[in-house]
Formats: structure tokens, sequence, C-alpha cells
DNA sequence: GCTCTCTAGATGTATAGACGTCTAGATTTT
DNA sequence: AAAATCTAGACGTCTATACATCTAGAGAGC
């Protein structure tokens, strides 16, 4: 087991916490391997218990470590798929699964933002706004209609750029706006008229509706974006934790 | 501020915790508000400040609370500080929200592995699995119709468990399942005859269709449901990153 | 009025000990 | 052999106390 060096400023709990990570990663401890338990933790580290309890608890949380009561302290398993809670980039991860995509841009305009987009975008009522109507083809096939509002004063240039078969994401950063994060809140929904006619499905049609807010590295809201996508033709896999 | 009944078995930290808890659902307590600190705490509810401390670090785990170092501890804003990456259970966000939720169990039978589910809960093809068709009530209305497939290996004397009302992943607790991590593909889909009869929809009608893994904290699957949510009832918010 | 310093109040870290409760396995009893 | 009981070990809860560190605001000095 790891000794700790002697480093000031840094709590004991954090020293033995990263001392039990490292023994995890590499490798003196395996996964489904008991680690000693608190009482041993704490004459190995000279510390109290609690504290050793600490450093144990985070790593928990954490998913490092579980554990039973009256039993013991475990490596948990890794799990591997990283990849699912990731924000994916429409037009490149059609490329990896060597999907054939493209968009055309529908509409553009600026118009006096609605209440709820102001609202996501954190603009005033009324605010400046810019609305780009793209759809996107899966295999030649219609699957999605995006409504997308940007704040007009951000991306004011945006609707003289080339936006067709390449992703808004990608046109911001020539704004200086890197996308980081984004919420998305997911409903079902039946296809109303206009939406249905350009997925070429019947109205009523059960749709996967999203609306997103992107946020960029710095926490500006950047994006507000309605979608429509085709429910027979799109699932999207999302990882969670507690 | 709410004061703390008598009652057995319940540790003191989870009486504070859901003192406070109540103190905010009910308003006694405010969004951005300062809550006592926990010195004050402490003496409120006559139990030594690291118990105060431990209750009010499981809310902030939760999101309801946050504090800052030398400053104090504040009840969170709804929908903006609070995490959407978190992997919740029905129950417990109803409350929070102060929503009516209960359930009922439709059916539940042990039999074969269909091939899906053994391949998502990591069984031989065949295997035997505990099977349990539930029906979930917001306010009155039914919502969710749910079938969770647990291994029966590990499950087996849930059968005789109370299930209704209760989450699943609760029960698992006795059995020495802790629930960390789901695993969640999303589509709309139209309603089939018999969940579109459950639900008290026309078939046709949107739903908003889950294929759900749970893993346990040391990385065994535990679960796979079959989530059919109603689609003008139910949304799912999720935070992604890049 | 402005800046700097100080301080009260709040959370963060840490200790040593006590007792509760659960689990698995060993032991005893039947 | 099977069932019931016991027990060591491990985690869970809780206390009372001490000191560290951070923050915002009060107060002193300019």
């Amino acid at each position: 087991m790891s000794s700790i060096l002697t480093t000031e400023g840094v709590p004991l709990y954090v020293k033995i916490r990263e001392g039990i990570r490292s023994d995890i990663l590499q490798g003196r401890l395996q996964p489904g391997q008991k680690i000693p338990s608190e009482e041993e933790l704490a004459e190995q580290y000279r510390v109290s218990r609690m504290t050793v309890r600490q450093g144990i608890l985070d790593l928990i949380k954490e998913g490092l470590l579980h554990r039973k009561r009256g039993v013991g302290t475990f490596v948990s398993y890794p799990h591997f798929d990283r990849d699912h809670t990731r924000l994916t980039n429409f037009f490149e991860s059609a490329r990896e699964q060597g999907i054939e995509a493209s968009s055309v841009v529908l509409k553009i305009e600026i118009l006096a933002a609605p209440e709820k987009v102001a609202k996501h975008l954190r603009l005033e009522p009324g605010g400046s706004v810019i609305c780009i109507r793209t759809l996107r083809y899966v295999n030649h096939t219609p699957v999605t209609v995006h409504d997308s509002y940007l704040p007009h004063r951000l991306f004011a240039g945006i609707i003289h750029e080339e936006l067709e078969n390449v992703h808004l994401w990608d046109v911001m950063e020539k704004y200086g706006f890197q996308v980081k994060r984004a919420l998305q809140k997911l409903e079902a929904k039946p296809a109303a008229g206009e939406i249905a006619k350009l997925l070429g499905v019947k109205p009523g049609y059960p749709i996967l509706y999203k609306e997103r807010t992107v946020f960029s590295t710095d926490g500006t809201p950047v994006e507000f974006t309605y979608c429509y996508n085709r429910g027979d033709m799109y699932s999207l896999t999302v990882a969670m934790e507690r």
C-alpha cells in the first residue's frame, strides 16, 4: 500500500483518498477485492477512523468503491462507456458510424425572442435573436427538424455563413464560443402539421421532441433549439448516475 | 422550524435531514435563503454539530442545498442549481416536488430471459429472470408502465416483498445492491394496444419509450426495464457535456 | 470617501472513543 | 446432517471538542 508523502496544505482525508485511488489505478487493489477495514487503514495512515472514513466515502460517491455493511469495502468494477454521457456532434457521430448525413437550411431570420427563448438564453424579453430552421437527413431520409435560436448580439454575422452540411457548433467556434454543455428536455409529442409534412409522416405520428439549451465553456447560453425527431428513426442513449 | 417527533430506529441525522427537507418543501425555507448555521441547528435539534453536518451534506449531495465556506448554507433554486445529470428515484423526486405519486404491481412472474434481456443483464440465454409489470400514477393519473426484469439468482425472494408504492431500488438494497448508474435508450413510439389501454390513451398515441439497464455500485447489472411513458405527461431532462 | 486591517461568524478538518447493528461463518445443539 | 445459536469483524451512528481557514462586513486610518 502507498504511504503518504509530506505535503503541506492538503487535508489528511484527501491524501488518504488519493492514496487509495492510486492503489486502485495502479492495480495494487483489483476490482472486486476487499480493501483493508477502516480500522486497519486508520492505523496504517496513523489517523483516526473518522478521517479514513471521510476519504473512503468520497470514493464511494465517485463510484470507485462500494461497501456492504458488516462485511467490508470493495473495489468496484470499472464501467466502460463514458461515451453515452457525452454530447455528440451529429455529423461527427454519423461519420463514425458510417452513416450518410446531410442537412439543409430551410429558413433563417432575425426576430424578437419569444418569451421562452429569451428565458433560456438569458436575454431581456424581446431581445434580438437569429432563428435558423434546418432539416437533417440520414441516408437521404428526413429525420430531424431543428429550430435554433442564437443571441444576435453574439453571432451577428452568422447569417452570411455557409450553414448547410456543417454543424452549427463548428461555426460558433469562429465567433469565439466553444460548446461545452447542453441541457436537454425530452418528450414524446404528436407531429403537428408542418413538422409532419417536413418529416414525411402523418400528423399525430410520434415525435421525439427536445428542447435544448447549449452552453459554451464560459457558461454563456449560446443556443436554444427545438428539435423534432422522427420517432422511428432516432434514439438517444444517455448514462446517468446518482 | 420543525421539531422532531419521537421515532425509533431512525438515525438522528436522517431525522434532521428530513426536517430540513420538509422546511424547504413546505416553504418555510425559500430558495436562496440562508439556513441556520450548523451550530444553531445542533442546538435546536439537541445533537452534536457533526450529526447536523451529516444531514446537511446529504442534502447538498442531492442538490437541495449548497454552501459557501465561511458564509453559510443556502437553499438551491429548483431547475437551476439542482442537478439534472442525476439518476433520480421516482418517488423521491415526486416528493421533492410535492407531487402525489403511487404505483401498483400488475403482474409478477418468473420466466426464462428473452434474448435482449439476457444480453443486457449479462445472463446466459434463457437464464431465469423475475418480470414485474408496474403502473405508476402521478396525481392519480396513469403515466408510466414498467416491465422490469431482474436476475432471479440475485433477487429470488423479492416476489414476496411489498412492491407497491415503493421504489424497486429501495427494495434491492435489502438484497445488498445499491443502484449507482443507469444506461437509458430513449425513443418516441406509438402506443400499442395493451399499453395504450393501461395508460388511458388511444392506440398510436406518442409514448416516450425507454430501455433502461441499471447497474449497482459494484457494476453488476441488476435491472433491465422497458418504460412506456405517456408523452404528454412525462419529460426527462438530461445534462450532457463534451 | 477610500483603502486597509481586523474580527465575528461560518464552514472545513481532525481526534478519540463509545456503542449500535449487520453479516458471514464457526460452533453447538438437535 | 440440518438447524439454531453465537461471535468476531466490519461498517453505521453519535458525541464533545479543538483548531484551521475562509468570507463579508465593521471599523480604523488616511
